[in-house]
DNA sequence: ACCTTTGCTTGCATTTTGCAAGTGCAAACA
DNA sequence: TGTTTGCACTTGCAAAATGCAAGCAAAGGT
């Protein structure tokens, strides 16, 4: 993604330009589902990114200010990324993209069960995880 | 995008693989907000898209089903791209995604007024958009 | 002190994107 | 009935992003 130049004024364009690439929603879901924080965690997630395209998408969410980095000493792995509340927010269009994507494509099992549970009382379901994810 | 190769099985990551570049969501938007339909309405969008990727893009969404394209010889613009029942159900996510910016980004005033009002009653205003849709 | 793990960087090949120019065909015009 | 115009692309080439393999420094563990 171009750093610091955007196509137009349209939000969602904006948008694209800050996390709409292949790489940068599946680093966040891999924060808020499955809990990682690590840069060797994301390297290990099954879509097998490259390390220099995880470094160069950690430090654009980083700039604009999705992630934030955490210097952690003194812990084997000693540097985090957390979401910031920009972050977090974008819960509910992850939630969407799965809840479309149950429509229309086949799901593993294991993630068809938490759809079906996002799906049963949605607005509940995002305010709690939000909930959860701000207390990480 | 890589036409048929998925990086996995993750609904997220196959969903990305489909529409997840830069300028997909864009086209989207055009045909959802704006009313465009032929490939010279994308072409004039502000963002600017290149030749040879508005066609490329327009091949893909349409093997993907989330658009088709319509022959209607004897009309000037002979051409007609329209969004597929699941091209249009990618409505919601588009809605959220503008719900983010707005709090997060600035957002021209003409958007902002839609923005608004698809506040007001979320759920009403996605189901009565998608029925127009739906007609179109 | 040495080895391992973690979080990167670097170099280079491949792929995708971007830009300019050109093509083919149908409709509109003269 | 030419001819011109507009629309929907294709093609060629440059630039940027991505992918892969290797390397490397700093901290932690033993």
């Amino acid at each position: 993604m171009n750093k610091n130049q955007k196509r137009s004024e349209c939000p969602l364009s904006c948008s694209l330009d800050m996390w709409g690439d292949k790489w940068s929603l599946l680093i966040i879901r891999d924060m808020m589902f499955y809990n990682k924080s690590t840069y060797g965690d994301f390297l290990k997630s099954e879509e097998g990114i490259a390390t220099n395209i995880l470094s160069a998408r950690l430090l654009a969410l980083e700039e604009n200010e999705i992630i934030e980095k955490v210097d952690n000493p003194g812990t084997k792995a000693r540097v985090f990324y957390k979401l910031t509340q920009k972050g977090i927010e974008l819960f509910p269009i992850l939630v969407e993209i799965h809840l479309w994507a149950e429509k229309y494509l086949t799901i593993p099992p294991n993630i068809k069960a938490i759809i079906k549970e996002a799906k049963k009382d949605k607005e509940g379901f995002i305010k709690s995880s939000i909930k959860e994810l701000k207390k990480a």
